[in-house]
DNA sequence: ACCTCTTTGTTCAGAACTAAACAAAGAATA
DNA sequence: TATTCTTTGTTTAGTTCTGAACAAAGAGGT
């Protein structure tokens, strides 16, 4: 008896799981070398990892030079994780595969100020987990605006909605009885962006989120920079007016007192190019259809914001800048400003660097959550913590559903 | 024959050794939770370190509760570092002993701008190593005020010294076989600070320096972060003042065009606070002695350093701003300005980051080059790469000079 | 004085991993 | 076509490290 494989360290499987995932399939060789591990230990681990159904060889074999290759690819019902974005007026959430997939998608309006928030978003997330498919759920990751404790605990600080010390994780893991990782909505877009986006071919760049507010998801060497209090990123407080328009933070003439939505629908309206009851909408549809001064209402924005963003790339000396968010709908309208002061206001040598823009949907930042969940095992214990180990341990608990089972 | 203990990991024993020499004496308990290993793991390498003659059983022993620590430290003589700092007019010399402490200290004219400048301060450092002490040499730390690529080559950009692509790593490992470790002089501050100073108590900091140049040393769970190209914590260039001030990079406004030693003393004349020949000496004079104009350049300075400041804190969230530099000399003055600006430009909950302010000298700089050498036994193989695999090898070569030595 | 609790440090079996040799399978080359 | 080279993947032997049990040495209470 107790043949049991004797689960070998959790950490490395499911380092694999998530590479496979996150990158597409890949030979034992590739993954020996991603993951800084011996051939030889790969041979054992993806033995191990096929036999319990988790993995399959994929007859392919692309041959270059050498021996050709036996790529490994994931089974695509070895798991799948749900992702939620919260925002002050509703929720949307995502089901997707472990190989990043979105399988299921909905939205639901929300009160983040209602007494009972809590209990409402535990209600909704239990009523679209219910309505779930067969692969066995990792976890939900959840992404929130605001500041989220080092410990990925949840407890979260969000002057958007007016939260203050919210035990949202701990709730959620309780109510749900599923681990649970709460992050900054702006950082889940940032391990989006390194998994399967722009970042899989960047260790360091930047991603820069325009729309209501201004956030910055920093990615060094593969990993997220929370700082010392899990607030690193907060953009749009950078002071760049002095006596500049009042922001929601009480300060005066920070960035996004300058070019957040509210701001540039305050000038639409001051300047007479849209009436007082339009909104961001109205002034982009102005620009589309060529009205000057809508135009040089977003040009300037994007003169301030590149100006304020060579300044960061001078700071952190990334490779590349990633611009996402509802405001990059009219980009076009940006760059105008954006490009020439953002290049000329960098030192020569650190002019090249590159900016992509994208345009992400509402389930992309879904998908961003999700991924915080399908992203835990890579990081080595530290950060998602008790969760990650959690995740993980559903992860392996899979193969083997109750005891060993015999020969 | 062939009794040699077979020499354990490098990588643990050398930490044992930087951290001792870092932290002070510890307990086996101690160093198995700093370095993270288990206690079995640390009874076998502190034993092999004992009979080496590396580490010496302190008799103190606490006792706090439960068995009474037996503490560890360091034999003095395991090893010592050289540290260097160069500017573009002069270079400064240290020679520590693995516990940090500077046995000897030199400072020597240099004129990087020479054509012989690498013959040169070979020269010069070969005279200084050859006046050594007794205890092995483990390696040489180089700081410069540029960029130096990421694998500690040592290839080096300084626009302040008119540098382009200089191979001074490798130059100076051939010439001296040494193992040699060139850095940013600032980011060689922080690891100083990291291992000696304010830094020992946080993993989140922000080093920052204000004399000819601006410059800031940027620590996230306690390493360096240097950005892509090795290129980040150039917040000196970090644009301000829209049509300001030509800078040294070319460019209009930077920081360090409106608050560099430069500016200030330009300003002074200009304002006829000090004569057209005088320098930032006298401004400070005239600062100490009461000239409110002068005293109001400084505060002006240290308004736009605040302000600055506080846009870098909201984006990377450090626990605390470790201001340095020969400008600290008139820090009273700064802080005038800079207080209130820094102060009310953060968000609420930002508001109570810690600044400190400390006055090093050349010979600090120095130390902390010097420190590049003792710390590189902690980053895992990354960083400084080749050169820190030499510095462990000579560290452990130590204890068998030539080939086993029988029992 | 005695028991319990806490913390340090050691020993030992066994797990996790690596290094090195080798087999497999094709490309490049003569 | 045979030879060499390159890369993949496996096997085996051995090293590094951990977990768990235990001994040592004191504090704190009864």
């Amino acid at each position: 008896m107790a043949n049991r494989p004797q689960a070998r360290t959790d950490v490395n499987r499911s380092a694999i799981l998530a590479r496979l995932g996150a990158h597409g399939p890949a030979s034992r060789a590739d993954l020996a070398r991603a993951l800084n591990v011996s051939p030889a230990l790969m041979t054992q681990l993806t033995k191990d990892l096929l036999s319990e159904g988790l993995l399959r060889e994929l007859e392919h074999s692309p041959s270059q030079g050498g021996r050709p290759a036996r790529m490994l690819g994931l089974m695509s019902t070895a798991g799948r994780a749900i992702g939620v974005k919260v925002v002050a007026d509703h929720v949307a959430f995502v089901d997707v595969g472990i190989d990043g997939t979105v399988v299921r998608s909905a939205s639901e309006p929300f009160d983040a100020s209602a007494s009972t928030f809590l209990a409402d978003l535990t209600g909704l997330l239990r009523r679209f987990v219910a309505g779930g498919g067969s692969a066995p759920l990792l976890g939900v990751g959840v992404g929130v605006p605001g500041s989220v404790d080092r410990q990925a605990n949840g407890l979260v600080d969000s002057t958007q909605m007016g939260w203050r010390q919210v035990p949202l994780g701990s709730t959620l893991q309780r109510e749900l009885n599923l681990p649970v990782i709460v992050e900054n909505n702006v950082n889940a877009l940032a391990i989006a962006e390194r998994l399967y986006g722009v970042g899989r071919l960047h260790e360091n760049f930047l991603v820069v989120t325009i729309g209501t507010g201004i956030g910055a998801g920093i990615m060094v060497d593969g990993v997220v920079l929370r700082g010392s209090g899990g607030g690193a990123g907060e953009v749009g407080h950078i002071p760049v007016e002095v006596d500049g328009p009042l922001c929601t933070c009480g300060n005066h003439g920070c960035l996004e007192s300058i070019i957040g939505e509210a701001a540039l629908v305050r000038l639409g309206r001051g300047r007479g190019v849209i009436g007082e009851h339009s909104g961001i909408a109205a002034l982009r549809g102005a620009a589309d259809s060529g009205n000057a001064e809508a135009t040089r209402i977003f040009s300037e924005a994007g003169h301030v914001l590149g100006r304020t963003l060579a300044g960061i790339v001078h700071t952190l000396d990334p490779e590349i800048v990633i611009v996402l968010g509802e405001g990059t709908a009219a980009w076009s309208h940006w760059s105008f400003g954006f490009e020439p002061a953002f290049r000329s206001s960098l030192i020569p040598s650190r002019r090249g660097v590159a900016v992509a823009v994208e345009t992400w949907q509402d389930e992309s930042w879904a998908q961003g959550a999700a991924a915080l969940v399908l992203a835990t095992p890579f990081d080595a214990e530290d950060m998602a913590g008790d969760q990650g180990r959690l995740v993980r341990e559903r992860l392996v608990e899979q193969a083997f559903p109750q005891a060993g089972a015999g020969a």
